[in-house]
DNA sequence: AGCACGCCGACT
DNA sequence: GTCGGCGTGCTC
């Protein structure tokens, strides 16, 4: 027997299995899947790796080949399926094979199991009872205590008697050698502490009609064709409910769960939900969790003890051997697409896992990605809707302020005079108040406090970046042109970046209401977690009238008394440096209205914009998804941009920006000679949004075609052309896929 | 990644 | 003559 193995070392020439053999001696314990010892190179240094295929004929002369050398039984086994999901990452997403194995592996090493020692009286009733006595006589109070303690409750671990009781641990040796005390060890599972705030109930609220015609639908997909689901749900129509219907079927059939949820919303409100309906089914996977509380979820999930989890994209490949459902609740959110390599999608990559293992996949999002509402339209995902608040709470009145009219009729503040009123009225009410700072994608775009102008690029319909050397960059094509001093369309001279951050925001808040308590939540106030969720619980409970912040603010938390929701500059994302500005502007416009009036009172929502005619400022503030998406279609379809076309990134860096320069120039022309579509553009090399981080210069080179499968032949070819030329060895390249 | 092989200069 | 510098190439 042979098995062909991947070796533990993430060396681009090293991405290709070796062939090893497998002694007599291991032919029963050497699987597809599991981690063995393995001698490498001249010296056959000890290394391990990982079988991915069993053979039973030689590939080379039988000679070379060697020995595994062991089996590695403290390494968790990849199933095989999970293998095949790695095998798709690897050419999906370009890494090398050992980077995708090491992501589909759900832990790293099974850690020593954690066990417990308890203690019990060891002769009758009545001996304890004397027992009790003596020792209370003899004022051996911690004996006394313990005694008393066994004899109404029989049993007792020894942390707490050490711990509460108070007994030393060579007492209770001398205990137990007396023969008065037996210890028995057993083994206990590591189990991430629940507070138990709320009561777990069974819980099992009634679908509305709406929610159960989703679910019926779903259904009927399930037994017909069974395509992956898109719910395109709106904030508060009761997405949760669906997902757990369609669990509790999964369930009763005997199969597992995965339920991914954003990182940023692993606060316990919605996981409380789900423990509440499933009880200790349930585990949550999160980046938290120790090695050996990951190690144990893992046995309980081989035991069956566990037949759901929820968590972060990792949790997508919870090593499940009866998967049949897999939810990717929020499938927009950035948090789902990995920034390592491989940089996968975490929606993208359930929709596969499902279809290797054959397990329904649903996604669901009140903002769909463009990409995946495509497939629905198209048929390759079935498309259910949701379109009532849950409970009768009404959609927020949303209003778009005009930024450019507030300016020409005088007033400079960042707050609009709307926007202002409507703020001292609501608070004098005791209402509270958020008001969202959008920064994402704000990356220096120009553009015009008078008119609304943003300078563009003139051919690939993003707007330019200001560079410190005064150059106005396209960073796709690499297209520039000098800064300039007045709008090129109304001539005013008050053009330039948008530049308030949310401290100056909150000291301009203090200044406007010096009355109303202010919180504040960005990058700077939230280093770790723990300081993020206080935040949201104290204005939760009232401790603050006003919470400012950026778009961490706005995913998924529910403050029944905010009836205000401010968007301050909805349009630095509408013109950031990519093609997914409108859709990252229209996800996050509809986010923050959707915290305005979860509670009884009804919202209002207030955005400011220089950009008030822009269709989509004006969907997301008609909650229309739907235009929405038809002209985002357009627009994409006009550029050629994802879902319309297929797009490779390929970033390169270097410490030397000549260098880089002549090597992204050679790749280029080696893609120009290779590339047998001509409808395949390549675009660039131009510098990287922030061209230089670290030291490390950086650059980037777009190709966009009609064929994803044109375009990953094109990157094979172009890490085989690296790899075998050595002008490459000092540039690190990282490609990422779109379609 | 790591280790050997190999082809040049510096030194006992 | 030999020791050792690191450039080059291979690893089942």
């Amino acid at each position: 027997m042979y098995a062909d193995v991947i070796v533990n070392i993430s060396a681009s020439g090293l991405d290709r299995s070796f062939q090893y053999r497998v002694p007599e001696e291991l032919s029963g314990q050497v699987s597809e899947g599991c981690r063995v010892k393995i001698p490498f190179g001249q010296g056959s240094r000890c290394t391990d790796g990982y079988v991915i295929a069993l053979d039973d004929a030689p590939k080379i002369e039988e000679s070379r080949i060697k020995d595994i050398l062991a089996v590695d039984d403290r390494a968790v086994t990849v199933e095989h399926r999970l293998m095949q999901l790695a095998a798709w990452l690897r050419k999906t997403y370009g890494s090398t094979m050992i980077a995708a194995i090491k992501t589909v592996m759900p832990v790293k090493v099974k850690s020593r199991e954690k066990t417990e020692r308890s203690i019990s009286f060891a002769g009758t009733e009545e001996e304890l009872a004397a027992l009790c006595e003596e020792c209370t006589r003899k004022h051996q109070t911690a004996r006394a205590r313990l005694f008393y303690y066994l004899s109404q409750y029989r049993i007792i671990s020894w942390r707490e008697a050490v711990g509460s009781l108070k007994l030393t641990a060579a007492d209770l040796r001398k205990l137990q050698e007396k023969g008065l005390l037996t210890v028995s060890e057993n083994t206990v599972y590591r189990i991430p502490k629940m507070d138990t705030e709320e009561a777990v109930t069974a819980e099992k609220p009634a679908l509305n009609p709406e929610q159960q015609l989703v679910v019926d639908g779903i259904l009927t997909e399930w037994e017909e064709r069974d395509r992956p689901c898109l719910i395109h749900g709106v904030t508060g129509s009761g997405k949760t409910h669906v997902y757990m219907e369609l669990m509790e079927r999964v369930l009763a059939e005997g199969k597992d769960c995965i339920l991914l949820i954003p990182e940023i919303s692993l606060t316990w409100q919605t996981v409380r939900r789900f423990y509440a309906r499933f009880g200790d089914r349930i585990c949550v996977l999160h980046s938290r969790l120790s090695a050996g509380e990951r190690s144990d979820l893992l046995s309980r999930i081989e035991a069956g003890e566990v037949k759901l989890v929820i968590g972060p994209r990792s949790a997508l490949f919870a090593p499940f051997k009866q998967l049949g459902l897999i939810i990717v609740d929020e499938e927009h959110e950035s948090s789902y697409a990995s920034e390592l390599s491989p940089r996968y999608h975490a929606a993208e990559t359930a929709v596969m896992r499902g279809k290797i293992e054959n397990a329904h996949v649903i996604l669901g999002s009140a903002t769909p990605q463009v990409e995946s509402f495509y497939k629905g339209r198209e048929g390759e995902y079935a498309l259910f809707r949701l379109q009532k608040r849950y409970g009768g709470a009404l959609l927020p009145e949303v209003e778009v302020v005009d930024m450019r009219r507030e300016l020409a009729e005088g007033n400079r503040s960042i707050f609009s005079r709307r926007l202002y009123t409507e703020m001292s009225e609501r608070l004098a009410k005791g209402q509270q108040v958020m008001l969202f700072l959008n920064r994402r994608g704000h990356t220096g775009f120009i553009s015009c406090r008078s008119c609304g102008h943003v300078v563009k690029c003139p051919h690939c319909d993003v707007a330019l970046t200001l560079h410190r050397n005064g150059k106005l960059i396209c960073h796709y094509c690499g297209y520039s042109t000098p800064e300039m001093k007045h709008c090129p369309s109304c001539g005013s001279s008050y053009i330039g970046g948008f530049k308030a951050g949310t401290q100056q925001v909150e000291d301009l808040v203090k200044k406007a209401f010096p009355e109303a308590g202010v919180l504040r939540m960005d990058g700077d106030s939230t280093k770790d977690r723990d300081s993020y969720a206080r935040i949201l619980s104290d204005f939760a409970r009232g401790k603050a009238d006003i919470l400012i912040g950026t778009q961490m603010i706005v995913k998924g938390h529910d403050f029944p008394n905010v009836t205000l929701v401010g968007i301050l500059a909805a349009d630095t994302s509408l013109f950031a440096a990519d093609y997914r500005g409108g859709e990252r502007t229209f996800q996050l416009i509809s986010q923050a209205a959707g915290r305005a009036g979860r509670g009884r009172l009804p919202g209002l929502a207030v955005i400011q914009t220089y950009h008030p005619e822009n269709p989509v400022i004006l969907s997301a503030a008609a909650g229309d998804y739907d235009s929405f998406f038809e002209n985002e279609m357009a627009a994409r379809s006009l550029m050629g941009y994802p879902p319309a076309g297929a797009l490779l990134e390929i970033h390169a860096g270097c410490k030397n920006e000549e260098q880089l320069t002549v090597a992204m120039n050679y790749m280029k022309s080696y893609l120009e000679r290779i590339r047998r579509d001509g409808r395949t553009v390549i675009l660039g090399p131009s510098p990287e949004n922030i061209s230089k981080i670290k030291d490390i210069y950086r650059g980037v080179i777009y190709l966009k075609g009609s064929s994803l499968a044109e375009l990953i032949r094109l990157r094979s070819g172009l890490e085989k052309y690296i790899r075998i030329n050595k002008g490459f060895d000092q540039i690190t390249v990282v490609y990422n896929t779109e379609k």
